[in-house]
RNA sequence: UCCUCAGUAGCUCAAUCGGCAGAGCGGAUGGCUGUUAACCAUUAGGUUGGGGGUUCAAGUCCCUCCUGAGGAGCCA
């Protein structure tokens, strides 16, 4: 690269000084008068813009002026202090020329848009602040993820995207098909015949990697998988996505103590790692998103986190002088406004919620020595509320058999599933941490659609 | 899927009881010797989300559909 990044020219603004320079990026803004001129220019290697100065020296001063926002430039000029105060230096231009013009028709202006209209052009919105802030922080979110588990010895595992079975029970799933949806070949009974479609059998977009995971877990100890999962639940909310990511660890020889563990050192990790590595981002959220999002990110780092069972909790919230749409009720799942009220109101933390009845939960899920409650845990956290969902597994081949069949579950789809039991089996546990949340939380955007770079509703996969 | 709210210029929003559809920003044109979402002047820009209805008259009231947002459920 013949050119210098604006990252760059921030970080070692000293020895650049006086210095002839060539820098590439779009005109963010521009500020013209009569003899002179500045433009704001961002090339995406930094979040601050480099201003740009130029005057009627320049040959096409009057075109240069004339760029619409947007416009792709080349500048070459010399970084000097700057006399105004805004910034501490610029770039005094001897050279402006286009590299690609923007239309006069481009769609973001110099003033605040709404989220809502940055939705309609997700190819552009990382052109603005936030967005490129948002995203910014997303990247660094996921180095984050992988460099703390390979810090720890974990092995990253691609668990597949095409699943033939339904690893929960739960959550509407995509069929992926290469049938003709108009006429689809039928059995003798009039029903579909899949054994003709492309794989033989019915197969669907994954929901969750944890089933195929926890073969490697129990073969390399400590594992986690990290890709898109998609759901095809109807839900309209803020926090919901059809498609999304999910980081999912499993440990082998382990209990819901190591898990609960392993969980808070992950956040408190990666929540580190981004306030140290995009300062200039996490201070913009502060100040524009949310102004309160350092000092509870700071809090959460420096905090314990707190633990309470299920039980206790349900007791904490009846107890609670708080009227609840839902009274809360042991052996009934706990409402958003209960989650709530626990990690904002009574504890003012991240909360370990543990111990659920096995009725409410998943049948992979350790029973507990009562025989009603089972070993999983859900972390709830102030303002987003469930961000991670996870539990010791059920490894003894009997009982696990048994809350199959107890489920209503064919005990054939799982034959692998137990096989893990049959040969060599080990205590394990896991958890599932919602990267999308994790984003939310760090930046204190409140919307899914606006920390997923094009992001599937239902309704919506435009683009 | 259910409940609530909203949809007016490219964007953000006004429009009183049903009575001539407006402003700021952005665009165009001109002015301005250091701007910081620059400033000043002029100017263009509208099938008021689609369809139907009530009325002398509908952006405004009614029906319906579409889209978006917030909340709930489901969950991560």
């Amino acid at each position: 690269m013949g050119w210098t990044a604006v990252r760059k020219i921030f970080a070692e603004a000293g020895q650049l000084l006086n210095q002839e320079l060539e820098v590439r990026g779009w005109i963010r803004t521009q500020r013209e008068s009569k003899n002179f001129a500045f433009i704001e220019l961002n090339d995406g290697s930094c979040f601050k813009n480099l201003q740009v100065v130029y005057s009627d020296k320049l040959a096409n001063f009057a075109t240069v002026a004339k760029f619409p926002l947007g416009t792709s430039l080349k500048v070459t000029g010399t970084l000097v202090p700057s006399p105004a105060a805004g910034q501490p230096f610029e770039l005094k231009a001897e050279a402006i020329e286009a590299i690609g013009l923007s239309a006069l028709d481009y769609p973001l202006q110099k003033k605040r848009h709404s989220f809502e209209f940055l939705r309609t052009i997700p190819h552009l919105r990382p052109r603005t602040n936030t967005f490129m802030a948002v995203f910014r922080v997303r990247s660094l979110l996921a180095y984050a993820l992988h460099t703390f588990f390979h810090e720890r010895g974990f092995v990253y595992v691609h668990t597949p995207i095409i699943t033939a079975s339904d690893a929960e029970g739960a959550g509407q799933m995509f069929r992926v098909t290469t049938l003709d949806p108009k006429s689809p070949p039928l059995d003798e009974r009039g029903a579909i015949d899949f054994s003709q479609d492309f794989f033989g059998r019915e197969t669907n977009l994954t929901v969750s990697g944890q089933l195929n995971v926890e073969g490697f877990c129990l073969a390399f100890n400590k594992v986690y998988t990290f890709g898109p999962t998609f759901r095809a639940e109807n839900s309209n909310t803020q926090r919901h996505a059809s498609e999304f990511w999910m980081i999912e660890p499993e440990i082998a020889f382990a209990d819901l103590g190591d898990n609960m563990e392993l969980a808070e050192d992950m956040l408190k990790f990666v929540i580190r790692f981004v306030l140290e590595h995009a300062p200039q981002e996490m201070e913009f959220f502060n100040r524009f998103i949310d102004t309160s999002l350092l000092q509870r990110l700071q809090h959460v780092v420096e905090a314990k986190f707190e633990h309470v069972t299920y039980t206790r909790a349900v007791e904490l919230l009846q107890q609670a002088d708080m009227k609840f749409n839902f009274p809360p009720e042991w052996g009934k799942d706990l409402q958003t406004e209960h989650e709530r009220y626990l990690s904002e109101t009574i504890f003012q933390k991240p909360v370990f919620v543990t111990d659920y009845p096995k009725e409410i939960k998943a049948f992979y899920m350790r029973l507990n020595d009562d025989n009603r409650t089972v070993a999983a845990m859900d972390l709830l956290v102030p303002d987003v509320g469930e961000i991670i969902g996870g539990s010791q597994r059920e490894e003894r081949h009997d009982v696990l058999k048994k809350r199959i069949m107890e489920m209503g579950l064919k005990v054939e789809d799982y034959e692998w599933y137990l096989n893990l039991r049959k040969f060599g089996g080990a205590p394990h546990a896991g958890f599932g941490l919602g990267f999308e949340r994790a984003v939310m939380y760090l930046t204190g955007m409140e919307n899914i659609r606006d920390v997923i770079p094009y992001p599937r509703t239902p309704k919506s996969a435009e683009f």
